[in-house]
DNA sequence: CATGAATGAGTCTTCATTCAT
DNA sequence: GATGAATGAAGACTCATTCAT
């Protein structure tokens, strides 16, 4: 990928992320990626491609990182999988909120791509909270509907975090971890190093320093 | 409100949900309210206006909903919160969805009328959160933090809840009731009275019988 | 069809025959018909269905205009039928050329359109030239390639014909007739009457005076 | 001419014939002639200049095979041209619809250098008609009007004749020979030696084995 | 009350062409 | 000799909105 195709994506991204697909214009785009409307043409399919690779890419790299939490204690497993999703939608709210907010501008095909993908990572999840009822540190009648409260929590904060406000990266996950144990009804225990390997696991896969 | 208007406004809250606002066109609206595009005008200002007033609607009822919550047991009281927004969530997911989707669209002044609900609504939450740790039911060091997972976990119901699944109100709203109480740290009571209130409240509201 | 549709659809057949469809524009066109390139979709769908309504009215008219020609002596009918076809390309030279030019440029389904009516058409001189050789006035080996060298012959005349020149509409017809039943080794008749005909046919079907 | 040229020459020629000068993109030109659209500016001036030139060079090819007719006795004179036309239509179909069908989309400088060599040509064709007149083997009271049928009739046959029919060239020409003596009045003759020949001229003309 | 007609500004996308590399 | 990059202008078409009837 090119300087320029980077220069695009990145400003589709914030553009999609603040006015929306269909709130954002061409020219819009072209302008902020400092090239003409034409030009951008060299860079991109259609408008609706673009959104589809920003968000296929998005996915894969977040699936990239839950396959990099380590099998251990299913508490462990989650608060995992939490922080780093947290983690992810602290870091790269455009791209999360993307992701999470455009899904049905896309046409059937690149929509299934899309929906694939999602539900490839939302079955890591599934089965940590399984394996974690199986085990018996999990406590919980309904499995499914709280594995969607989690998401959707977890999913909200690309909506209002913000790294100009009190709360730390740091805090941020561990907090949101210890709520994910809690509402699976087990017992709390100190997620540090669990939350520091997600953290590097994430500034890996974006390539960031946190 | 006429019976036309009321007509224009559920086309335009079905078709916002579904395609977003800037994804909807204003014949789109005119032949879904089964009136031409001219005679819309009689009935709705601007196409933004015809949004804000959405918006504020139903954040209102949200409101005179959530005022009718009684002021005991701060556990029952949150119990109450979350049932009734769970429960409008479910049962208006269309209208829900533009509230929680749309807001970027509007002008400075319009937000500020939807920020404005929005906020005094949140606030009643904030007070039942904070009266609970204050008394000593709640076990919570980031309230706010809490807080602002707590909603974003009840919005997404909104998202994925369907009437036609096997999951009955009832259930739906007493499920995420607990959830919000372990989340708070606090203990688990029935709810089933409180759950069994929300739902009439709600169901006034709304003017539909659940 | 309203008073702008006609002028509308009157600019196309200029535009098109002048310059080709694709060589026209949509604002040109607008122009042309004195409207606003954005009022043009009121009286038109797309580019494309305004081409083939043109094609399939004129094709259409030339149909009802030759199903006219009355089933007489084969060399009079065909002669009947030449005189129709090269008055009518006399005085509509516009259109017939969009007719005859144009059809690369129809979809697939629009193109079966045009041509179905356009071998309907073909039909009436093949049957004509097939009675004449079974009754023994017309001498051709070849009927099929003589249909077709004659159907081209006539079609030109769009091409250069101009009323201002010094040939009648009445001379030009007589001497294809001529032409026509000499190429298919038939004797001249005396075709002022058949010539006749055509010409109030012609002028009834395209509502003008010649 | 290099190869790449004949190669881009090739592609325009298939290419404005199938779908218009207008219809055709450069970018499809360039990949037709497998070479980038940048690099096709370097074996063309303008898309316009690169259509004169085909134009121009079929008419040099055509007016050249023309001038090789022998001046003998006016009908086989009149057959020759017409044979030599009518292979020429047949065999290379693309580039003499192209002749046909794009005038309207030069410059008028263009367009001169086109309608000169056309004008050129058809001289030909109405000397030998007058020759023919004054010697008494053609009978024709308007020699022009015949000219200009016979010779759309001819150009005709680039839209239909297929080689892949029934129809040998030979019989083609034969018959197109047999009609215009029909047309202009004159008697029939054996042309197979005129054809012959005319297939011959063709063939040195446009390097190909008919 | 209702709407067909109208439009300037906008939509996304492609055009033919140039030029630095 | 070849081409990726670049673009102003134009392509067809739709937008939200107004207004006379």
């Amino acid at each position: 990928m090119t300087l320029t195709e980077q220069r695009v994506r990145a400003a589709a991204v914030k553009l999609f992320a603040d006015k929306g697909f269909h709130g954002t214009g061409i020219r819009e785009l072209a302008q902020a990626a400092k090239i003409s409307s034409a030009s951008l043409y060299h860079y991109m399919g259609t408008k609706e491609e673009l959104l589809e690779g920003i968000m296929c890419e998005c996915l894969d790299r977040l699936l990239a990182a839950a396959r990099q939490v380590p099998a251990s204690d299913p508490r462990d497993r989650l608060a995992g999988l939490v922080a780093l999703h947290v983690l992810t939608h602290a870091i790269e709210p455009a791209q999360t909120r993307v992701v999470d907010h455009e899904v049905h501008v896309l046409s059937p095909e690149a929509r299934s791509e899309v929906v694939r993908r999602r539900d490839e990572y939302e079955r890591l999840w599934a089965e940590t909270i399984e394996e974690g009822i199986a085990a018996g540190v999990f406590h919980d009648t309904r499995p499914t509907l709280t594995r969607l409260a989690l998401l959707e929590m977890c999913n909200g904060v690309s909506r209002w975090y913000s790294p100009h406000g009190p709360l730390s990266l740091e805090e941020l996950a561990t907090h949101f971890a210890r709520l994910a144990i809690r509402m699976l009804g087990g017992e709390e225990n100190d997620f540090s190093a669990t939350v520091g390997h997600a953290r590097s696991v994430v500034s890996t896969v974006w390539k960031r320093t946190l």
